[in-house]
DNA sequence: CCGCCACTGTTGTAATAACAACTATTGATT
DNA sequence: AATCAATAGTTGTTATTACAACAGTGGCGG
């Protein structure tokens, strides 16, 4: 749908704008999906984040600072998040004997399986909601790189 | 910056995870960005997106469940957004006569100042911030509107 | 009219985000 | 070894989000 339909915008200042303002509302429409999609495993869009961080690494460790880098929204709190995924068993904590400043988390089976189960329909999810072709979506995620600079 | 170093993964599971990412990253810098401007003027994101639409059919007003419809993040309580504008003196409320359930919400000179006050560097900050050319832009804004479907 | 349902907003709440101040540990310097 | 700055996380606080329940108003069929 044209993103002037979508908000009810007749013209926006310049082609920049209306750049942002898309970003800006194709995200949370995104999100909103990835709310729904989630839910049913009662985790968040952060904690799904987390999760796949700590699966890239698996076996190894992450440390809790690398996830806040690595994470997509930098301002999510990662202790907090640590500490939901932990009382639900889908990670572990440990002091790092090393160096005691340091905290490294691990992602469990549990929480593998999770994730695991989360991917199955994933091929379905994306052709359900991205109307875009593999062309199209290429050339989409160019675009976007370049315009962070 | 490209997506893999902004957030340290190596890979994706296809171009089409990538961009979900990939958006929902940009909007969270974007996000990121446009709290830093607004914040000497003391207004969050959703409170200029409000403060916009009401600029938009001025001197009109417009009912709260239409600045609901139009705005970004559609998950904002209207409500409690105008409450706030409305202390700061940005816009007025009325109950409307003719339907005593509809508020009729109209930007002040205040808010419409405040507007003008922002606009004034914009272009600076597109150029400063947004590493893309103006064609470019455009196809990204087809892309997005299409990804939509 | 009366009862009912759809419409328009409001309010309550628990969870989360935003931001800053804080503690603990380490390494470097003298 | 004592001091100091840098590193790694934690905690506190206020504001905002997400979601659902609620209340008032208007329109319409009987």
């Amino acid at each position: 749908m044209k993103l002037e339909e979508a908000i009810k915008q007749k013209k926006f200042g310049n082609e920049f704008e209306k750049a942002v303002v898309n970003i800006l509302y194709t995200a949370s429409w995104l999100e909103g999906i990835n709310i729904r999609r989630l839910k049913p495993h009662d985790i968040s869009p952060q904690q799904y984040n987390v999760l796949r961080i700590l699966r890239g690494s698996h076996p190894n460790p992450v440390m809790l600072g690398e996830i806040t880098e690595r994470m997509i929204d930098k301002n999510s709190n990662a202790t907090r998040l640590v500490e939901k995924l932990r009382l639900k068993g889908f990670l572990k904590r440990d002091i790092c004997k090393a160096n005691r400043r340091q905290v490294d988390i691990t992602i469990t089976q549990k929480g593998l399986t999770l994730l695991d189960a989360l991917d199955v329909h994933i091929d379905e999810w994306q052709n359900e909601h991205l109307k875009i072709k593999k062309s199209e979506v290429q050339q989409l995620n160019e675009l976007l790189d370049k315009l962070r600079g």
